[in-house]
DNA sequence: CCATAACCGAGACGGTACGTCATGTCTTCCA
DNA sequence: TGGAAGACATGACGTACCGTCTCGGTTATGG
């Protein structure tokens, strides 16, 4: 196993970024471990001396853009501004290829790789689930949430947008993402 | 162009059973074209001929196991117990591996190939959609339902436990199933 | 297994005379298959699917190269001259580069293939041996050489060449050729 | 440049020992520099430290094994029966596969390895062909010989095996020693 | 009698080549 | 002519070594 007090930053500094980038620029099909290392100017056992697959280098490439990124979500006071405001800033996301395709080929490789998932769940999932959580736990202190499951709260606010998105079941816009929160914190009953 | 008329069938029916039994076996990684014509002895050639890529083959493979499956869904004019229903039958057959590996390979394809996620969408999506949009119209006619949109709410109902299933974000239970029909009629405000 | 009835002719000229060019130009060491390939224009797998190894692509160029090449000895009716001729123009051919290197390179595998050195004991070696089997023969008929096992007389007037050539033991002169015919046919006692 | 007098010598004899152990069960093709190192337990600097070449560490291999090895042939005033002994324990020994690999690895590197063959012949051929060249010299003198050049005769009387080692072009037997050895004496002309 | 320079083990690094596998195209031969 | 068979050029796979390099640690003088 290596050894990783030896590890050089700078060569898998270059390699996550080019394996960022290269998927944005061909596409996660085209995307391949000698692309990457040709590109970030290591040879192919640096990578697979320290990643086990092309997903994982993916992810940790996402890790690193994502370093230091969030902190928290906005509270005004206004729940139903505040989450629509959350979910037009992801859509806009979303729409970016930058990075769009990157997280698509991170999520298809999910897909099939278990480990990967668990670990995506771990380093990126729970993090940005526990912000969200805490938002909707200061709503439901406000008493303007019942006192659902506040995993529950998130999949239904949430899992819609995520949903179009990957299948593109339908248009991303801002009014899809107005109706899903009015829609989800009303609920379809008249 | 191939001449569609001269096109032997049993070939095609060996090619589609060979793609879908290959996947659940060895998953979607490891598939190749060649190991779907060597199993279904057949020449490559007669792959390329008719598919335009491995992912078209896989669909075209779906569409022959999910042939004639549904008609409508069940209507005993309880529509909470009727969504619950349809809900745990969906998350029993993701739970079946012969089900889950071929979906996840024709849902990751289908992430970054958005030619064949159009087709999917018209040919596989439209129909299970307005299948379960006709049940939630009988609902609004009876006055169960508000009036929203009904793509919409098609989405809020099922999006969460497509979501669950596709990240592994969380376990699949009945039990899930059920709250989230629960909530999503009932809304997350008290 | 191959057909070889479907083999490509034009592709196997190719990589022979590639490989005799290349083994000439950098030297066996650096002689790679790939290198072979590129430099024939041709897949690698073209020539793992026909040869077993580097040394039977080397081998095979040199049948290519030394194809129809002799018929046989001369025959003056005076021996000696017509091997100190002979043996003359062996060292000639040992002493260009051209030669050289390809010989080095197969004679070196052929060292640790005991596959290899079978083949062209079979194929080069014995047909050539016949020739000079045959002159030899003639001259015990004419009554000029004793009536030794050929093999060993061949092995007697062609080795101390071959020794020399193979270790750099000594210089390769035409006067070495001399001597050694002279003193394989009258022998060391006095 | 090393300071030899730093040099650690039970890591060079491990090197060695290593090496000619490693050629021997592997064969040469597979020798490589990390074998060794790890088979001694040495950091791969310290063989590139103090050997240009694989080879030049073969080399050394054979000569610390060989090391002390012989002083004299036998002189028993019979020329021809000593000769016929001393091919004969060469042909023993060439047939002995603890020496036989490790020798045509080191053969097979000094045919294209020009300074290696430079070095070879310097230190293990000039010796051995001095103890050969000494025990004609005493047969020149004893009579028994012709006063041919010496080199000349330790070609002539040696070089049938050699070749027949190399290119496995015929049985070594002891017959054979025994034939070479008469003819070579007698020469070839009746 | 320590300081300092070397050797040493270990092993990461940028590379090259390996031998295998799959791609998509093309050709041959059969029914 | 559609299809089974499979050779072909291409290119990525993951592995093995190459020869260089840097890291601590350990000798082993020489000031």
């Amino acid at each position: 196993m290596p050894d990783s007090s030896r590890r050089n930053e700078s060569s898998r500094r270059a390699i996550l970024t080019a394996a960022f980038d290269l998927v944005g620029e061909i596409g996660y099909a085209k995307l391949s471990i000698e692309g990457i290392a040709a590109r970030a100017g290591v040879g192919k056992q640096t990578i697979y001396r320290w990643w086990p697959s092309k997903g994982a280098v993916l992810f940790d490439a996402f890790l690193m853009m994502s370093e230091g990124e969030a902190g928290e979500l906005p509270d005004t006071g206004d729940l139903e501004a505040d989450l629509k405001a959350v979910l037009r800033a992801t859509i806009a996301e979303l729409r970016d290829e930058r990075y769009d395709l990157p997280m698509r080929a991170l999520n298809s490789e999910m897909m099939h790789d278990a480990e990967l998932a668990r670990t995506y769940a771990e380093r990126l999932d729970v993090p940005m689930r526990e912000m969200k959580k805490a938002r909707l736990r200061k709503a439901v202190e406000a008493g303007q949430l019942s006192d659902v499951d506040l995993d529950l709260a998130v999949d239904v606010i949430w899992s819609p947008v995520t949903v179009r998105w990957m299948n593109r079941s339908g248009p991303l816009t801002e009014e899809f993402a107005d109706t899903v929160v009015e829609t989800a914190l009303a609920g379809l009953r008249p």
